[in-house]
DNA sequence: AGGATTGATGTCAGCTTCTGACATCGACTG
DNA sequence: CAGTCGATGTCAGAAGCTGACATCAATCCT
């Protein structure tokens, strides 16, 4: 972070990296795959707290209720890491190629929460939906915490979020139906 | 795609491109920003037919109809070419870094047509959602499509994902109204 | 007609990313 | 105390990608 904030992040090079860190160039290539690498090591936590809560979550609770509910994790896991986020996120808006590894890791999240609601027992395009579903939620209230003002809780962002969006399918769901209506004409109904 | 078939993705160089193709290696990235990028090319022009669609559509349609409609110019642009798109997704399937490209063709393809609804009067968390679903239901149809065992019409695989997809979404809503109350306590209502 | 302009391509040099192969060194183990 | 193992270093090199400049043909302008 030090020199992509001196520097940017094209002007970085990987050699520098390692010398700031007083390792070698080879080095650094066995601790991260790539460049990009460098800024989302982290998610594989992130994942491991949803993936846990998900575990932990009572049997019989719906499968969305569990998905956003596993988002919560997230609260201690960037508690006092604002200021970090706020820097990478900032360093990824400005490079195609970050946003392209950030998509990447948000879609194998998704993946691995609805094989987490798989393995729970919920059915299939139930867990899919119900995963990318949380998800969704997660980026808008992620954005909204680095957003905000002050200091905000991740967790009332979720919450926050979780409420609205789906206040707003509810509110869809009239629209929807004129659609399929007009559109497909039950073609794919069961 | 003669030599990625030929020889694998990883194992065709961007000097071997050039070289098939009769230029040079210089000439290949005037082209092509990436060597990723010479099996996205395309998305450009069928961005191009999406955008055209929504502009022709009737004013005063629905932002989700519109959306929607506006994929069924999907259908002549893959007129002629299941066995190329074939090849192409298989080759896309087997290696990340080509599954970030096509992840961030898609989300730009989706801002393109929320920004396009937003121009025809949409409002915005409607035209950005609409896109989604949009792109969502194209993502379903084109992956059918692809499976299909015999050649099947693209434009018939759209319209029976989104059925299917606002039929799924119907079923939910119970759902997701008992996990709103759960989680949301009616927090982001209007 | 003839010079100027433009656009596509070629040439070349060089940096950066990333990888394989092998060596070193310290910590831990039996 | 020898052996093993994990982390690191060293080295060489392939491939991706870029900037600067040259060439050449088509086209435009006068």
């Amino acid at each position: 972070m030090e020199l992509f904030r001196e520097r940017g992040y094209d002007e970085t090079t990987v050699a520098g990296i390692a010398e700031r860190a007083g390792l070698t160039e080879r080095t650094f290539f066995r601790h991260f795959a790539d460049k990009r690498e460098v800024l989302f090591s982290g998610q594989e936590q992130l994942q491991a707290a949803f993936l846990d809560a998900v575990e932990a979550a009572d049997l019989g609770v719906e499968p969305l209720a569990v998905a956003v509910g596993a988002l919560e994790a997230a609260g201690p896991f960037f508690a006092d890491r604002l200021e970090f986020a706020r820097l990478r996120q900032g360093v990824i808006d400005a490079h195609p190629a970050l946003q392209e590894r950030e998509l990447i890791k948000m879609a194998s999240l998704a993946a691995a929460l609805a094989a987490a609601l798989r393995g729970r027992g919920a059915g299939e395009p139930a867990a899919s939906l119900a995963a990318e579903h949380a998800i969704s939620v997660f980026r808008v209230a992620f954005a909204r915490w680095l957003e905000a003002p002050g200091p905000s809780d991740l967790v009332d962002q979720v919450r926050a979020a979780q409420a609205e969006i789906v206040a707003m399918l509810r509110d869809w769901s009239a629209e929807a139906e004129e659609a399929s209506a007009l559109g497909g004409e039950g073609r794919g109904r069961r």
